[in-house]
Formats: C-alpha cells, structure tokens, sequence
DNA sequence: CGTGTGGGTTACCGCTAGTAACACACACTT
DNA sequence: AAGTGTGTGTTACTAGCGGTAACCCACACG
C-alpha cells in the first residue's frame, strides 16, 4: 500500500518480497511452523495468489525463509569455530553459540528443524526422501568441510570428516533439542559434558563398582 | 469380514485394533508418513469414524503404530548393547544394529523420525513443544539409563549420562539419515568412523600441515 | 415383542494448499 | 488518440485433508 504500486523501477519486485518474507517471518514466529498462507497473506496485507506468484508454494517460501535464519546462524558459528584459541574451546564456543541460539528463538528453532515437506518430490527415484532438515544437512558438511581441511584424518580424511561432521552436528542438534525442552541443567554444563563425550571421556570413564559393567 | 463381527467375545475389540494397526502398516509403509485416514480406512476395508473410534485421533492412531515398532528396535539395540564384550565392540554393535535396521525398511525409519505432530499439544505452557521424534527420546533416555547405572561418571553422573545419552543417539540418528540418502560409504566405515569419534579421535588428531590449524 | 448396545455407514464441517479467471493501472508503441 | 502489453491485485473456486454428527442395522437379552 505504501510503496509506489505500479512497475516502474527494477528492484520493487525485490523490495516487494523482502517485505512478504519479512511478514512471513512474523507469522511463523507467532504461530510456529503450522503457520498458514492465508494466515501470512493475511499479515502481508495482501491476499494468496500473490504468494504464489513469489514464492511458487508454500514449501518455497518457508525455503527463503529458512536460507536467510540458516545463513545468519551459519555465520555466528563460523565465527565462533575460527576465533583463535585452542581447539577444546573452539568446540566449545561453537556448542554454546548454538545452543545460545535455539534458547534465544525457540520457535525460529523449531520452524528451522522442520523437516523438507517434500515439496515436489513425489517419488523422486522411488523413496526414502531424506527426513533431516535442511539446517542440518548444511551445517554437517559445514562442519565436515572445516574438520577435513584442519585436522589431519590420514587417508579417506574427508570421508572420516563428513561422517564426524554430520555426527557432531547430530549430537548438538538432539542434546539442545532435549535440554530446551527439559532444561535439565544449564547451557554451560551442557556443553561442558558434550565436549567431554566428544574429547573421548566415554573411552576412559572406568564401570561403576556397583553395576554390572560396560 | 472374515471375523465374526456381532460383539460376543471380549478379546474382539482387541484382536479388531490389531488388525486395523496391521492395515495401517501396510498403508504407511507404502504412502510414507502422510498417509491419510482415507487411505488407512480403505486399506482395512472399513470407512474413517471406525478408525476414531479405535484410535481417537490420527496422532493416537500413528503412535499406536510407532510404539510397536519402537519396541521391536529397541529391543534388538537392547541385546547389542548387553552383548558380553568389551566396551567399544558392544557400541560397534549398537550402532551397527541400527543402522541395519533403518537401512533395511526405510519406510518405517522415516515414518518413526516424523516429529510428534503436536496431537492435542495446543500451547501446554505456551510454547517450543518438542520438535524430535518420539523414538529418538526414548532411545536417548533408554542409552541414559544404561550409562548412568554401568559408568563411573563421578558425582552427576547421572545428569551427564542423560546428556550422553541424548547426543549418541542424536549423533547416530543425523550420520545414519546423512548415510542412507547418500550412501557415502558402507555400514562398516560408518560404524568405525563414529566409534572413533566416541572414543576421542578428534582430541587426539593433529593439524593439518597444509591448514590453517584446529 | 421391545430395547438396548456395538459395529457400520453417509453426509457433512471447517480447514488447508493451490489455481483459474478476471479487473485495474501504468507505459510504451503505432 | 487508440491500442497493447505487463505487472499487481482481486474473487471465487477445486480437491483433499482431519474430524464429527447423525443415522442404520443386526444381534443379544429381558
């Protein structure tokens, strides 16, 4: 309503989905990940072809809306992963930079973690369709790419990498959804114990007297 | 059909659930996790209030099936982990066990990981409401409890072994659903590469000589 | 005979994602 | 000045979903 309304100018289109994307956000961050076209049309100030136009469908638009968060939070872990210091506390400013997150902006957390919603795919091949969201997949080979250009992994390294990478991410991922549901303890000694899982304490811990061993 | 169908005998009711959870088995084995109530209620020959009758609501009916299946995995993880060998050959196996089961019947592993579908959810407290699936809580609790009552983990042991427990398992779900859609290398590699990881590879590994350092 | 009560159905509600068809405003061309 | 896009917007619709109300009918029991 505000903006010039006719064509004109070559960025509008671009300013014009920045606006719906920036009234998406609002709704999923209110309604969470169910929130629906009508509902974000409705807060656009416009009505849902437009949308589509845009967007194509509703799993392209959470898509645009999933890169941007994704990217920004990419960003703070990479700076965390680089800052000069030993490599325990690397791990660990990246562990707590991600969970500071998530407990930040639970609901912009659990839109992220959505799985893909197929989308078109429709039997791509035949099946399986990967289930993991995307955030996930992005910040294991993230974290792989790091991991297999640094550390010396011997032969097949960037293999050993990637399957480290995705595991590691896995591990934050389930250990930060548990915490920020249950909140069992506080961000430090969550990540206090997860680095200690990853620096190998599961190797070394000794059984208890008392149990039947492992 | 072929049962008798008046009421009569008391185990009906059950021998009938049981039926139309094997029906719906087929259906979501075949039609992945959104599978319709429509599509269910065909598969058993039936139309959908029956399906409300027995089940309450899709959720109920999806987490009928799920624990079924759940209780079968956890069992076969349940007898690697306590099978009598030393430490990191009953983690191999656990992972191992696994992995084997989502690679052979994906379909059911990916109808497992759907996250809860909020049921009756609505705002209890206000907000976040769990995103991870079920199945991966209760592997994360089942792999805490075993942990905490066989390791030595020192005073807190049992707050960092729910911790381990949720990153293990969150750890062996993310490479396993990375594996199975890119099958990157074979189960073995996998299973040794995150066994490594476990057993403090990355604490020990050194720099890379061509990199920046870690 | 009457009267439940359980298994079953049809027909609907309100909602969703997605689309077709139409209407207006501007700009550029002939 | 008249036409002809082209982009922006709308209304009104389809098909399908989860879920439910209302009704039906066969049997068992008093």
């Amino acid at each position: 309503m505000e903006t010039t309304q006719h064509a004109g100018e070559p960025g509008a289109a671009e300013r014009r989905r920045r606006e719906l994307l920036e009234a998406a956000d609002r709704v999923v961050l209110r309604d969470g990940p169910k929130a629906s076209m009508n509902a974000i049309a409705a807060e656009a100030g416009i009505t849902k072809p437009i949308l589509y136009r845009h967007f194509g469908d509703k799993a392209g638009l959470y898509q645009a809306l999933a890169v941007r968060h994704t990217d920004a939070l990419l960003d703070s872990l990479r700076a965390a992963l680089d800052a000069p210091a030993e490599r325990r506390s690397r791990v660990e400013a990246t562990l707590d930079t991600y969970l500071a997150a998530i407990e930040a902006r639970p609901q912009v957390y659990r839109f992220l973690m959505h799985p893909a919603e197929d989308s078109q795919a429709a039997e791509r091949g035949f099946d399986v369709g990967l289930h993991s969201a995307p955030l996930l997949r992005r910040l294991g080979e993230e974290l792989a790419q790091v991991v297999g250009e640094r550390v010396d992994l011997g032969p097949d390294g960037e293999r050993l990498a990637r399957i480290w990478g995705h595991g590691i991410v896995g591990m934050m991922h389930a250990a930060g959804d548990w915490w920020l549901g249950e909140r069992p303890c506080d961000r430090a000694e969550l990540v206090a114990g997860l680095t200690d899982l990853l620096w190998g304490r599961l190797a070394t811990a000794g059984n208890r007297a008392d149990g039947p061993g492992f």
